[in-house]
DNA sequence: GCTTACGTTTACGTAAACGTCAAGACCATG
DNA sequence: CATGGTCTTGACGTTTACGTAAACGTAAGC
């Protein structure tokens, strides 16, 4: 069984430890404990790994929150697992959405490097 | 020479004025006035668009007020030429790991959303 | 001329996401 | 056994991105 200090994760994502602890908090990681030392499994060290992705896209911990639910939750009646998978749906457009900036932007990126690239050529030459 | 109220741009994309002028106290935007009144142009309705697009990307104001000069800025020097494409390249970079980070959780979703359609299947045949 | 709608500035409030001490517990090493 | 490193729990501070309320100006319509 393969665990982790709260000080080997924060190295290894370059996190604080006041942040993972600020986490756990808001109810998103839950370690076991040796007396009083936190003690990470692999599953608590791959919800920080999604947690941190999360926020590399813009998500608040709340959403986050919500997203990690959906990643465990057993959904047991139909009526629940339709109102998921619509939760699903929304999370999905979302993202499309942020991929449709993305394009967009660093098209606008490419463009004007493009023009300094040519200004560079132009300096050069005078 | 079309120009917008700050009413017209809070409604067109759905934000409060109040966000609006706070945009403008930190320099992302700089309206004309019309006596007291706020007038803006084509191009801060473009700079607002761009600001909300940033928004969504997860960028600060500060960073997106970054970009916006990047998007302004006739770099005349060769040396600060350089330094913004560097800029240029940093952003990308960004850029292009939330991409993949969209694209793992899009994958992640999917897989989510068929095992809630195998559950579905399952729930109606019994 | 009064109301209504929309605009203005100033200023304080607030939620989110941590940072930053403070004060101590627990080991290991010299 | 003192020192150093890593861990713990508070608790207050800070930044960002606005919300909200007060108090007022201005133009439109009845």
């Amino acid at each position: 069984m393969t665990t982790y200090t709260i000080g080997e994760l924060a190295q290894e994502f370059e996190v604080t430890t006041r942040a993972i602890r600020f986490y756990e908090d808001q109810g998103l990681l839950s370690p076991a404990r040796n007396g009083q030392a936190r003690v990470y499994s692999v599953r608590d060290r791959v919800r920080l790994k999604l947690v941190l992705r999360g926020k590399r896209l813009g998500f608040s911990l709340g959403e986050i929150g919500e997203m990690l639910d959906l990643y465990d939750a057993d959904p047991s009646e139909v009526g629940q697992l339709q109102y998921f998978v619509s939760k699903l749906d929304e999370r999905r457009a979302q993202l499309n959405q942020q991929q449709q900036d993305i394009q967009v932007t660093l098209k606008e990126l490419d463009d004007i490097e493009a023009q300094c690239k040519a200004l560079l050529v132009k300096k050069r030459a005078s």
